[in-house]
RNA sequence: GCGGGCGUAGCUCAGCUGGUUAGAGCGCCGCCCUGUCACGGCGGAGGUCGCGAGUUCAAAUCUCGUCGCUCGCGCCA
């Protein structure tokens, strides 16, 4: 016989019966009737009750090995006693009587449950993650991540990509995030940089001719964390050559889409999965106030800048803010009259709270406007307000007023407050069951910095301007597009991608508009400009987010849940304690002398 | 860098406007129990109330500071 196991703790059945058998695993659960005495053995594949029966010279032994010790225990299989079959676990029909036991890793008392969820903190999960993960759901999360992964590289193989490796330790790239830098010990003073994203080299795959590329990158940015933001994170990583931006959207979709439809249900809720037509940029920021619209949301913005700046409208906040430039941005809310006052003070209070005056308001009913506000506007700019908004009697109009910008920003955050403060079962409250997707596309190539008016890329400076080098010469930097998008699902960036630039002299030239100089280019983007000078490419391609999509799919909050090893959210390891401190020698190695901020100085001194 | 929330037993939490010896559930230890599957019963151990200062006759409770965690803003082409 193994000396493990000769089968899995998910296996045995009826059909094993009688059968002298071996299992090993973790100790899930211990039921000590004094007489006869239950464990529940756990291993990644299941449950299998075992009995230690009356008598039994292992009793004692068995009294003293926690939950959670290691176990291999041999015995014969018996079906349970009639009623005592238990039809919620897959090997409920049928127990492992032990004969035999062999303690191969004694547990200590365990800082937190394991079987069940004691609603223990991330710190504690994070510090003991290797017992946090035996539990049943990040067994099933992880899981399902291997699953995810396997099957997007089936499905891209399955399309003639071919997957690549790229360097983890790189040059250091002056747009973007901060980078993770890495002393070099044999090039004193120099560094290099762990990669954002595989970029340049991807490209440069093109330009070697490998016509489709994929993988599964690892990318490293250095920005202060979210429950969606990781330090390290992974990207499929995609790139092709001779195609369009729709040919990119249909090589990719039909992969997403069939990895969603194929996990759809991982919850246990089947969700249904539709992508709708490409939205524009500018009808984003309109339109949901954010480019990553959650479009389970049915609300929609309209500006109404109209209505407030009409003369025989009073209403001073607004007409202030109007004069100096900024416009008036309006929700309706559909059937919200009959909503308690309490619904709207929630709603304002949330405005507050964000920072805002308030969330001013029209509801129309019995005929006219109500609300706060309402007498400031007279009936016929309350006509016009219901035709721009489409508001009908029994809905309500929300407002924004600000800049252009924070209106738009503040809209789209109004917008899902206002949604998720509808009650369940409302014609407007937020879709379920479903997985909504768009590609958001023509993204500004620049925008101009608010504060210091200076002209920068509003995305990925490598992407190919809509109008090439005409445009660039011709256009206001501000009314140029970009072969840039995104793909969203339900309020998430699962994808950001382009058609990229390939011509050096067009390159220069977004360069220049974005105020760097040829040589910054040459120094920073030396590697793949040489390229281009040898033959490249029309080329594009994106890069989706696979713990996000992951995250929808097993409908987590958080990023940490989908993660096997993750760090907290100020980027530290409490388990393998990471950062750490280096000693002088490896400093020294490195040429590095550290110059501590003073506070922490102190706190090291004392 | 900034803001919100949290910090009490190994874990999760309760402890109201200050007032005897700081509690509960789970876990742990001991005893009892032949069929449970979140087994059950009885008993027990376990606390610098994050840390420091202040107010007070009296502080887990109020005030200030500080540290930690978490969510968000800034940031993230």
């Amino acid at each position: 016989m193994h000396p493990y196991r000769t089968h899995t703790c998910a296996e045995l059945r009826q059909d094993h019966v009688d059968q002298s058998v071996k299992l090993s695993g973790w100790i899930h659960r211990k039921r000590d009737h004094g007489g006869v005495l239950f464990i529940d053995l756990r291993d990644t594949h299941g449950l299998t009750q075992c009995v230690v029966d009356e008598g039994s010279p292992l009793l004692a032994q068995f009294e003293n090995i926690r939950t959670e010790s290691v176990v291999t225990v041999t015995g014969t299989v018996r079906t349970r006693p009639g009623e005592t079959q238990n039809a919620n676990m897959p090997t409920g029909d049928i127990e492992l009587y032990i004969e035999a036991l062999d303690v191969q890793g004694a547990a200590e008392v365990i800082p937190f449950q394991v079987a069940e969820d004691d609603g223990v903190g991330e710190e504690m999960r994070l510090k003991y993650r290797y017992l946090d993960l035996r539990r049943e759901k990040m067994q099933k999360n992880i899981r399902l991540r291997n699953d995810v992964i396997f099957e997007m590289r089936k499905r891209m193989r399955a399309q003639d990509f071919q997957e690549f490796q790229t360097p983890i330790l790189t040059a250091s790239s002056p747009e973007g995030a901060r980078d993770y830098l890495v002393p070099s010990r044999l090039h004193a003073g120099k560094f290099y940089a762990l990669p954002q994203a595989p970029q340049q080299f991807k490209q440069m795959l093109m330009v070697s001719g490998f016509d489709k590329y994929f993988q599964i990158a690892p990318c490293f940015r250095d920005e202060d964390g979210r429950a969606d933001r990781l330090a390290e994170f992974y990207q499929l990583d995609i790139e092709m050559s001779f195609v369009t931006q729709e040919d990119v959207f249909n090589t990719i979709q039909p992969v997403i889409e069939g990895i969603f439809e194929q996990f759809n249900d991982f919850t246990g809720t089947p969700h249904k999965i539709e992508w709708g037509e490409h939205i524009r940029y500018e009808d984003a920021m309109l339109k949901y106030g954010s480019d990553k619209p959650d479009l389970r949301n049915p609300l929609e913005i309209v500006d109404v800048t109209e209505v407030f700046a009409r003369d025989d409208v009073e209403f001073k906040a607004f007409k202030g803010t109007i004069e100096k430039g900024g416009v008036v941005r309006a929700i309706r809310a559909p059937k919200v009259s009959d909503q308690s006052r309490k619904f709207f003070d929630k709603l304002n209070s949330w405005a507050q709270s964000e920072g805002a005056p308030g969330l001013g308001y029209v509801v129309f009913k019995d005929g006219e406007g109500a609300g706060p506000i309402a007498k400031f506007i007279p009936a016929a700019a309350q006509e016009e307000l219901k035709k721009i908004s489409g508001a009908e009697e029994g809905d309500a109009v929300f407002f924004i007023c600000n800049k252009e910008k924070p209106a738009a920003k503040f809209a789209g955050l109004a917008r899902d407050a206002i949604c998720s403060a509808l009650p369940e079962g409302h014609e407007a409250a937020r879709e379920k069951g479903v997985f909504k997707f768009a590609w958001i596309i023509d993204f500004p190539m620049y925008e101009r910095d608010e504060h210091t008016g200076e002209v920068d890329f509003s995305h990925n400076p490598f992407s190919m301007p809509q109008g090439g080098m005409d445009d660039l010469e011709n256009k206001d930097p501000e009314a140029i597009y970009a072969f840039q998008y995104d793909a969203i699902c339900n309020g998430f960036e699962l994808c950001s991608g382009a058609i990229r630039n390939h011509k050096a002299d067009i390159m220069e030239k977004a360069f220049s508009i974005a105020g760097y100089d040829k040589s910054v280019l040459e120094d920073k983007f030396g590697g793949m400009l040489n390229a281009f000078q040898y033959g490249a490419p029309p080329h594009g391609g994106c890069a989706f987010g696979i713990d996000r999509i992951i995250m929808l799919l097993a409908d987590e909050p958080n990023l940490r849940e989908v993660y096997a090893f993750v760090m907290n959210g100020q980027y530290e390891d409490q388990m393998m304690s990471a950062p750490s401190d280096i000693t002088p020698e490896q400093l020294k190695d490195l040429h590095i002398k550290l110059d501590m901020p003073k506070a922490k100085i102190k706190e090291q001194a004392a």
